[in-house]
RNA sequence: GGUCCUGUGGCCGAGUGGCUAGGCAGAGCUCUGCAAAAGCUUCUACAGCGGUUCGAAUCCGCUCGGGACCUCCA
């Protein structure tokens, strides 16, 4: 098989990927911020870097997928005024900060495993690891990199870039930013008359009085920048380097750029070898988030409550949809394609369903040999495609290939022989392996009852002999009223029915 | 203004120097008591203008359009 190669956002090219220890892979992605309920634009990453666990599981590696949880209160420019995201809210809504948190917490874990995604490895939180975080600012104090003013400390970047730069290693290497350009800019904000200079960034930052969350420190009573949690989380649990380092497109800059910086400064290392950036779900053109006032909740998306949407669509759905596009392309939103996914998730799932059905243990004579070879190389290059940076839209595309073939011996379009039993067990055991321990898909009947079952086979079996005697009053009342309950009754060829729940 | 990305058929989207993914929608046909499903066939493409090349939608340049980020929003 080829090598695994991934987009290193780092180097901006496709790399081999090759981990520190053989066999091992630690991957860190940053989480949600739980001051809120998290919207499409989330799911993306979560579901993106789900893929590649379970892709890096498939290809036998122990991978230690850390996510964190940023509960701790960042500050949020809104106007002029900045304030702390989740004390403010804890006030509105009277709730304690951490009643809030989790609260949102427990929505987050929710949507994740509504979408089928596995559980990171390690979840921590940054109000977890304050501890953690003050130890590493201090050691950059220490280092001379960082500076403190007002009950603040702020990261020298000046000094950083300068040293660094002599390594190879400038600040802005991840995102492509020159540091002389950006101090040219001439945006003003607030408080920025504490630092040095203007591209400096918080490590800690001072408490004012009316903010709730707030942790005793050297420098007083304040909380931690907003960048400093990853760097500390991810040190403790993945170490002073590790593999993939991954999140949204959104993140690399200043987020991530800053995160190498704290890192590098003190493990003089860069932290994560390979930097995997997910691109974003627009909506109209426009990037999903806050401050364009676009947002759709997952619990709005699940049930089709919101203006912009004309139904309620399935997590499944959401993670087809999500799956059909490369992850680091753009993805518009749109009620025409979600509708499409759905209609071709369900496609692919029912001939999946009616695949695994199937019984290869027959004589190993292969009837259509050039129909054989195509499935085989069809079915080969899924590998393939996922070996070269996740292309998950790539694979999807060969399944859908499949479903005709695979109909088409259902229906008896395609003889019984026409693949040799080796073949079609290859193709069970790779749409298996793909379509649900990798993509993660699962079937929307899964967990349909033994009694509806039993009963729908009742009047299965009803209209079946209806048919036989040409009662077509009641087989149509049978599949008609069905229908209206929104189970749809299908004839398959030879007799037989199946069934479909909306 | 700076840095970077992007412009594919009705919609969503792969991809690439010549063999022109895939899904949904549309059209026709087959199967079917009827329908649905399924199968087969099929129509619309690579923003515009130049250049490189035997050949470009794919490389280069320009123009136009869209987007992300630009330090305390995570």
């Amino acid at each position: 098989m080829s090598q695994l190669k991934v987009h290193n956002s780092l180097t901006r090219q496709k790399e081999v990927f090759e981990p520190i220890v053989p066999g091992y892979v630690g991957m860190y992605v940053c989480g949600p911020t739980v001051s809120g309920e998290s919207h499409l634009g989330h799911a993306r990453p979560f579901i993106t870097f789900d893929i590649v666990y379970r892709y890096l599981l498939h290809l036998g590696y122990r991978v230690r997928y850390v996510r964190n949880i940023t509960d701790a209160g960042h500050f949020e420019e809104e106007g002029r005024e900045a304030e702390d995201k989740i004390s403010k809210k804890a006030v509105i809504e009277k709730m304690e900060p951490m009643e809030l948190v989790q609260k949102y917490t427990n929505l987050f874990h929710w949507a994740m495993q509504e979408f089928n995604n596995l559980p990171p490895s390690i979840e921590p939180t940054a109000t977890g690891h304050i501890v953690e975080q003050i130890v590493m600012i201090e050691k950059i104090i220490a280092d001379g990199y960082a500076y403190v003013a007002n009950g603040s400390v702020y990261f020298d970047v000046e000094k950083y870039n300068t040293d660094f730069s002599a390594q190879g290693k400038p600040y802005g290497m991840l995102s492509g930013r020159v540091l002389e350009d950006m101090l040219e800019t001439t945006r003003e904000l607030d408080n920025q008359e504490e630092k040095r200079n203007k591209a400096d960034f918080a490590l800690w930052k001072n408490a004012p009085p009316e903010h709730i969350m707030r942790w005793q420190s050297p420098w007083g009573e304040g909380f931690p920048g907003w960048h400093i949690e990853c760097s500390a989380m991810s040190n403790k649990y993945l170490g002073s380097q590790f593999d993939i380092h991954g999140g949204g497109m959104d993140l690399q800059f200043p987020h991530h750029e800053c995160e190498i910086a704290q890192s590098t400064v003190c493990n003089h290392v860069t932290p994560a070898r390979y930097w995997l950036h997910n691109n974003m779900i627009t909506i109209n053109g426009r990037k999903m988030g806050k401050s364009y006032n676009n947002v759709i909740k997952l619990s709005e998306l699940f049930t089709g409550s919101h203006p912009l949407l004309e139904q309620a669509y399935h997590p499944m759905t959401i993670r087809f949809f999500i799956l059909q596009t490369h992850y680091r392309s753009t993805l518009d939103f749109g009620n025409e394609a979600l509708k499409a996914a759905e209609k071709g998730l369900k496609r692919l799932w029912e001939a999946y369903e009616a695949l695994q059905k199937f019984d290869a243990s027959g004589n190993n004579a292969t009837g259509d040999a050039e129909l054989d070879a195509k499935v085989r190389k069809l079915v080969e290059q899924f590998e393939e495609f996922m070996q070269d940076d996740f292309n998950t839209a790539k694979v999807l595309a060969n399944m859908f290939e499949l479903v005709p073939v695979i109909n088409g011996i259902k229906d008896k379009h395609i003889a019984d022989h026409a693949l040799s039993a080796e073949t079609l067990r290859y193709l069970q055991t790779q749409m298996k392996a793909f379509v649900e321990d990798i993509f993660g898909l699962k079937g929307e009947n899964a967990n349909n009852s033994d009694k509806l079952n039993g009963v729908m086979q009742l009047l299965i079996n009803i209209r079946k002999e209806a048919k036989v005697k040409k009662d077509y009053m009641t087989s149509d009342k049978i599949r008609n009223e069905l229908l209206a309950l929104g189970i749809h009754l299908k004839d398959e060829k030879g007799g037989e029915m199946s069934y479909t729940l909306d």
